[in-house]
DNA sequence: TTATAACATTGTTATATATCAATGATATAA
DNA sequence: TTATATCATTGATATATAACAATGTTATAA
């Protein structure tokens, strides 16, 4: 696995989460005594489906893919940023992980030991608010996602995600997607082949441009107009 | 909409969450004081998508369906049962519904104020706690959720939820449903009729017995063998 | 008691989608 | 530079599933 260093100043690190500011000095100093920053290569595992929770992690650089292992295929529930918690609902659910989260991008993960988070969030009620809203956000999401999924039929569904991303993640008609067709598919849970077809006839229509992982949006409307009609 | 009480003795009620354990007494006086005891009947909504959270719900007895709302078709997302709260991920997430419960059978709500709820859960870090196990574990079931109706398909998917209700919900091989062969379709995302016509496969074949909307697990090892077959 | 609606069942048909197969393009390592 | 693997593309085929249609069954209300 990756290099791991020992966190030396949460308190001024860029990366911090907002959680943090709803603690006090010697809460961070606690988390930092119990926090090992861990960088990931692409594709490296971060945790694994069905092993149990020992840390918490916060994804304090690059992005990650977070997904279900299925027999044959993969499903990727949904992708996350820097600056974000991952799987709280596992450190204060069952503590076994029902899903693999994995490196996009070369990636700085924090761990910190999970009964030290649990205590701190029981010993203070402003932190416990913030993870518990952050949780509650990232449920939302995949009650969104479920939906889109079992709703609209492939067209559709992949108009929704190529807004998404452009409207909501990068907030720009054009982005570099971090993920390769088959991970495309597998966030769109559709095959691969279909996956790209689909990308081509758009492309094809003057709907988006490609150029390798890069997309543009250049007609938007259409897209929400193909997502309406399913 | 249905009748409506005044909450006059959360103390000594035989359906109040275990949570409120974590509360002292004035705690749940000023719940008590902040709640109206609602009674549904069946098909009545609780909760409607796309509405503002008001209340928290709080499910004292009876049970219901959360279902999201799309264009042609439902997809029910879980079942709930008695003395369980519902959807709290929106009371501390976005404040909007999207999804709609409705009473399977008739019901009694807790519906208490959302300021309320949120301020006590706020200065109470251990109420707060356990109401983030609770969110945990519900999104930990949706994560499941989401795999099962995408990786398996039909036959495997309905051998699931049978073995799901009989095993999990019900702990009885024979077990009453309160849903119609649309709603098992719904809670399945595959239409009734599949539905009806696999339901009746397995009865052919002796695997299941089925009397209106009682069901009798006759080979669970059979299902077992199908799910994991797909 | 009959009329009406909701629910359940069964067969048939159409189609969306996965799967299979072959090939091309690009990156990576030897 | 060539070899090798990963990734992307395109076409052809098979099939799981939804949609349609018709009818039977049960509950509910008038």
């Amino acid at each position: 696995m990756a290099k791991f260093i020992k966190a030396n100043d949460c308190h001024a690190c860029p990366y911090k989460s907002y959680s943090l500011t709803k603690l006090d000095g010697t809460d961070i100093d606690n988390i930092q005594n119990n926090c090992l920053i861990v960088t990931f290569k692409r594709g490296e595992n971060i945790c694994k489906q069905g092993t149990e929770v020992t840390h918490a992690l916060y994804l304090a650089k690059g992005s990650v893919k977070l997904f279900v292992e299925g027999k044959n295929k993969n499903l990727i529930l949904k992708l996350i940023n820097e600056r974000k918690y991952i799987g709280l609902q596992s450190l204060f659910g069952d503590r076994i992980y029902n899903y693999t989260v994995a490196a996009l991008e070369d990636s700085q993960i924090c761990m910190i030991n999970a009964d030290i988070i649990l205590k701190l969030a029981q010993s203070n009620v402003e932190y416990l608010f913030e993870l518990t809203k952050t949780l509650s956000e990232s449920t939302n999401f995949v009650y969104k996602k479920i939906v889109d999924i079992n709703q609209k039929q492939l067209r559709g569904r992949l108009a929704d995600i190529l807004l998404y991303f452009s409207e909501t993640v990068f907030k720009n008609p054009t982005f570099d997607l971090k993920l390769t067709r088959k991970e495309l598919a597998e966030y769109s849970s559709m095959s691969m082949e279909n996956t790209v077809r689909i990308l081509n006839e758009y492309k094809k229509d003057g709907i988006i441009g490609i150029d390798g992982r890069a997309f543009t949006i250049l007609q938007p409307e259409i897209l929400r107009k193909i997502s309406e009609l399913g």
